[in-house]
DNA sequence: AAGGAAACCAACCGCGGCGGA
DNA sequence: CTCCGCCGCGGTTGGTTTCCT
């Protein structure tokens, strides 16, 4: 189909990342930095395709990635977003920090998209009085308007003024990371791996 | 306890945009 | 101005885990 893909070249390799290789990233970046993608797994030793790298450091390996589930005010201001700007997760991701463009759209389709149905089927038609020819084109997600109404979110500057200074947010001090997100558990495994990339793999400068 | 269904999420794919040559 | 290569994005897939019967 089109156009060849990304891994065309045999040995390359796909699929789950080991923690090997997550070593292997984590240790190069923080050394030299991401630079060229296409160019990294070579000079990283990794065989992945560039890609491939970026997409795992950027949804996983980051050292500022927020894990964990999301919080009621998060969850309102993807709704939020996302009626303001449709399926652009990027940019929906930009106004949460920590948070990745792919995370976001998974918790939209499995949770917030289903939710929504679930509310505006429960909704009866009894809005639709006042509705006129617009909202025929209006996917289900419109309701979402709805929702966030019912569950204000109160979404002003001041929120983020809250997030950006509070306490909630990850800054990339390994060690903050490690204390803000104990609390899930599952990140003492990649606080101790940020640490061992370091001193572990010693990595020729290129 | 076992099997099937549903939910979840990491990763892949292909396209479009952008910048440099 | 055009071409080419790279990056980033959004859609989709498929493997794994959890829940239900």
């Amino acid at each position: 189909m089109g156009r060849a893909p990304c891994c065309e070249k045999m040995g390359l390799k796909k699929g789950p990342w080991t923690a090997e290789e997550d070593l292997i990233l984590i240790n190069f970046i923080n050394h030299n930095g991401h630079g060229n993608w296409r160019a990294l797994p070579k000079r990283a030793g990794l065989l992945r395709c560039g890609k491939s790298c970026r997409l795992r450091w950027m949804n996983y390996l980051r050292p500022d990635i927020k894990r964990g589930n999301f919080s009621r005010e998060e969850e309102a201001i993807i709704i939020n977003l996302h009626q303001e700007l449709g399926n652009r997760w990027s940019v929906i991701a930009s106004r949460l920090p920590g948070r990745t463009d792919n995370e976001i759209k998974n918790i939209w389709h499995t949770h917030l998209k289903k939710r929504l149905c679930k509310r505006s089927r429960a909704e009866p038609e009894a809005r639709n009085e006042s509705t006129s020819d617009e909202d025929a084109t209006n996917s289900p997600m419109h309701s979402f308007s709805e929702v966030s109404s019912e569950n204000p979110p109160e979404m002003d500057d001041s929120f983020w003024s809250e997030v950006l200074s509070g306490d909630d947010f990850v800054t990339d001090s390994p060690l903050r990371l490690s204390e803000s997100v104990n609390e899930d558990g599952g990140m003492d495994f990649w606080y101790n791996l940020f640490n061992r990339a370091d001193d572990i793999l010693d990595l020729p400068d290129f």
